[in-house]
DNA sequence: ATCCTCCCCTAC
DNA sequence: TAAGGTAGGGGAGGAT
């Protein structure tokens, strides 16, 4: 397991660091090997006063003590004017129920890593309670339990964790994987053929919020937590009739409000989230074992063992389920692997399923724009396009020597074997944590160096509570640090971290 | 060869 | 106002 502490938005304080005290500022100026006492006092409360006193051995405080042992050498940039900041630690060592079985994992390479991140957006240059256009009520100065309430309200701290949830909730079942990768030695000679559908819901967090109002289904909707036609709240999902006119997750509210100003907007309820999750994920588990969780509303399930003479009976059974008990639409795609299952359910929605066959894999491909190829985001996609490659299709008559001196040893034979449909990925469990951390990138402002300190103990105390909650040590701790560019303007996120430079440091 | 650190990229 | 988290894959380049 990882531990990772995010830190983030403090705009002038790392200034105040660097010239004051060593801290954090001299754990990231290493470079000109600057020995600091430790970068880590600052994650010391006990340094300080301990007011942690009366509470038993953190992972927080052992955390510190590491770093405190290693003369951490940091050094904070001469610039001076630090955002945002990440932690994390990674390569647990795994402790079965607190006897520490550090010793028993030679094998393993067990790597502890904690990193910190530090963001900070505004970096007005003094430290008065200036804090700039937006010196908002909610933020890392003026409350205290700032980090717990943000994680409260905040989606991807929600889909971030679920999969941590997942996991305890349903432990107990058995899993039976492997037992097809074991007999995969020869992996050709299976004489069934593998059969995956991956069941994916339909707008999830909208549909769930809606699904006791009928009459909302064909007007857009969106979920947000704010209804601001100003505001930067970003939109978390938007039904199929407010995707007509754009609205996607990820935009600003205002620009949806703007492309579509009849957008109802509904707030989160992540309770329902979670308890639709549950009630999703038990239809698939009551129909086949072989399930494997992709995120709180998706996942692949291998239906190759169970017999079934039509997968799209199956899936046509298992959708009507979902709706039958959690009220909201589930798509689902059919196929011979995961990579042409996941792209079928793209081609389903909404409210659909789709099937492709191994023979009409090519055509199927031929035109699919790269971009919806998993695995190819915005960064490869320009890459891409700047040889003039847009579709699958084109990718295909690109050579795997050439993808692989372009793009590296293992993303070059992940294009070769994408644009052709190939994808070796067997469906299982998902396997042991190798990192757990936390991290603030939103509303982080501090104005004196007391702010900053209380912010990183409290994103220390927040790992030592998960990897507490795996029974998992860290073996790696890392500090990821945001600094505000030089001449980055204001966030245009309100309570953002606006542009910044990434620092990180790691001890083991 | 393999490991390690410090990133970047991706997905939900 | 608004809640830009979490984790894994992998590459570059250096140490072993
Ligand atoms: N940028 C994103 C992406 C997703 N989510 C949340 C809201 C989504 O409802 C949920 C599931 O993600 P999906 O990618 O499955 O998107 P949807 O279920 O909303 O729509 P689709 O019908 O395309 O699956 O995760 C989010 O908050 N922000
Ligand atoms: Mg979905
Ligand atoms: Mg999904």
């Amino acid at each position: 397991m990882d531990f990772i502490f995010l830190f983030l938005g403090v705009p002038y304080q790392l200034e105040q660091l660097a010239n004051n005290q060593p801290k954090v500022s001299a754990f990231f100026a290493a470079q000109n090997r600057l020995v600091a006492e430790d970068a880590l006092n600052i994650m010391d409360p006990s340094l300080k006063g301990g007011t942690l006193a009366g509470v038993p051995v953190k992972d927080g405080e052992q955390i510190n003590r590491q770093f405190e042992d290693r003369d951490c050498q940091i050094e904070e940039p001469s610039s001076s004017s630090g955002k945002s900041s990440e932690v994390r630690m990674a390569e647990p060592i795994n402790t079965e129920d607190g006897s520490s079985i550090s010793n028993e994992l030679p094998s393993s390479p067990s790597q502890f890593s904690v990193s910190v991140k530090d963001n900070q957006n505004e970096s007005k240059s003094p430290a008065p309670s200036i804090a700039g256009p937006s010196n908002p009520h909610h933020s890392t100065i003026e409350d205290p339990n700032f980090v717990e309430n943000y994680f409260k309200s905040s989606r991807l701290h929600f889909i971030g964790t679920w999969r941590n949830r997942y996991r305890k909730r349903f432990c107990h079942l058995p899993n039976e994987f492997s037992c097809r990768s074991v007999s995969t030695a020869n992996a050709s000679d299976n004489s069934q053929k593998t059969t995956i559908i991956h069941v994916d819901m339909d707008c999830f967090f909208v549909s769930v919020v809606i699904r006791n109002d009928p009459e909302l289904h064909d007007k857009p909707v969106a979920v947000c937590h704010s209804d601001n036609p100003k505001g930067t709240a970003e939109i978390s999902s938007a039904n199929y009739p407010a995707r007509e006119y754009g609205v996607k997750a990820g935009i600003f509210v205002r620009d949806a409000k703007a492309i579509c100003p009849h957008l109802i907007i509904f707030p989160y309820n992540f309770q329902a989230y979670e308890e639709v999750a549950d009630q999703f994920y038990n239809v698939l588990h009551k129909h086949c074992n072989k399930v494997q969780a992709v995120s709180c509303d998706e996942a692949f399930v291998d239906i190759t063992d169970l017999g079934e003479k039509d997968p799209e009976v199956l899936a046509s059974t298992i959708r009507k389920e979902i709706f039958e008990t959690t009220g909201c639409k589930a798509s689902a795609g059919i196929a011979g692997n995961m990579l042409m299952a996941r792209l079928a359910t793209r081609t389903a929605k909404p409210d659909g399923q789709c099937y492709v066959p191994p023979e009409r894999v090519d055509e199927y491909l031929q035109e699919l724009p790269i971009k919806a190829l998993p695995g190819i985001g915005y960064v490869l996609e320009e890459k891409l396009k700047k040889k003039n490659i847009s579709t699958c299709g084109q990718l295909r008559l690109i050579s795997k020597d050439s993808l692989q001196k372009d793009f590296g040893k293992k993303t070059g034979e992940m294009l070769w074997n994408y644009s052709r449909g190939i994808d070796n990925r067997l469906v299982g469990v998902i396997q042991e944590n190798k990192s757990v951390g936390a991290e603030v990138n939103w509303g982080v402002r501090f104005k004196d160096l007391q702010d900053s300190q209380n912010f990183l103990l409290k994103l220390c105390e927040e790992v030592s509570l998960r990897l507490r909650g795996c029974g998992v040590q860290g073996r790696t701790f890392t500090l990821k640090i945001k600094k505000r560019r030089k001449d980055a303007l204001e966030p245009i996120k309100y309570m953002g971290c606006g542009d910044c430079e990434n620092l990180s440091r790691s001890i083991t």
